[in-house]
DNA sequence: CACTATTTATAAGC
DNA sequence: CGCTTATAAATAGTG
């Protein structure tokens, strides 16, 4: 266009590609807005400057990643907190069960002896607070655990974090009837359309 | 444009709109194309259809709307493992220590003790096998637990889970120096740049 | 879809 | 950058 015609590829004066750079900015942003528009449909369009900038958001597409990126550092916070609850737990586990080579000495074989008859005093305590009498094991064809002074040894487990949390995980699933085969990739508005937030979005722009 | 100028707004004749949105269609991914070339820069453009479907993309925020659309997927899946994980230790930990109300019959408190019962045969197994005696807990100031027969019960605690599995959470951390302040909506190419596949994408195209 | 008559976008130049 | 102008492109309406 203009006075004469440019070929399509890369304009290699810097000053000259930033000017047509500009221009056509410009011109795709109202294109895409009047697309959008006219046809009422969504439209996303995303510029990167030369410049390292996200320069511009226009429909959903912005919104769908920030809120995407959101999800996934929630998710991977979620992930660590509950990674810590499980390394926790499974320290309690080997307290109970010590595996072989995790008892190289008396000192620690003892503390796992006395770590478990604690947690025996401990349910014979409450099996005495509800029935108010011991429980012979013999009696039921189990082994003998001799009644043992009470403790207030406690270890309350844990409550179990919910794994979904608060998330609504996106539903990708079921394509509607009506809707041909998505073609390129995968990416159905289906989908988007259970993301939130379709407000068009302000364009942004960097300096350069 | 054309043998007459169009109101900026939507065109109510379906069959008309549909036809504008063709032709403006292929014009934007034109430009999009063009200026993506010219310029040496990643752009982004999602349609959708009038008829439910992603149209076109071009450049790189599909491909990375649909990564993080993956990685959520996976995170999802990883948290709900974990999360099986930590319940089902927590079920285990209730056996060694079942909280007085889950206690609710002498039958319960018997399968309780048992299990103990199995546990201190265990390490007593354990222990045996280690130091080739027994140890007695009242010379380290601890109750006396009883031999029992050796069983070759066995609670073998699980692998944990490596929280962050086989993930490079993306790092959007630290803008370099020579970048200015991301002005519009905290997406960055920054990040962007962390994901992957910056490729053009080829074009795909729903029938309507 | 192909064909114009027009409107738009924009390359150069200030 | 913004303004101007000549020209290339896009496209609304039509057959």
């Amino acid at each position: 266009m203009g006075r004469n015609k440019l070929a399509l590829k890369k304009i290699d004066n810097p000053s000259r590609r930033k000017i047509t750079y500009s221009k056509r900015r410009d011109g795709i942003i109202k294109k895409a807005t009047e697309l959008s528009v006219l046809c009422d449909i969504d439209v996303g369009l995303l510029i990167f400057s030369p410049n390292e900038f996200f320069l511009l958001s226009y429909g959903c597409s912005t919104t769908l990643c920030m809120e995407n990126k959101l999800r996934i550092e929630a998710l991977q916070e979620k992930l660590h907190e509950i990674t810590q609850k499980l390394q926790e737990r499974q320290e309690k586990m080997r307290s109970y069960n010590p595996d072989v080579v995790n008892i190289n000495s008396v000192h620690d074989a003892i503390a796992h002896q006395q770590f478990l008859n604690d947690a025996i005093q401990n349910i014979e305590k409450l099996t005495m607070e509800i029935f108010h009498e011991p429980i012979d094991l013999q009696k039921s064809g189990c082994f003998q655990v001799p009644p043992a002074a009470t403790r207030d040894a406690h270890l309350t487990a844990e409550e179990l974090v919910d794994g979904n949390g608060n998330w609504n995980p996106p539903q990708d699933d079921h394509q509607p009837k009506e809707a041909h085969l998505p073609v390129s990739p995968h990416l159905s508005l289906e989908y988007l359309r259970t993301q939130k937030h379709w407000n068009l979005q302000g364009r942004g722009q960097g300096s350069a």
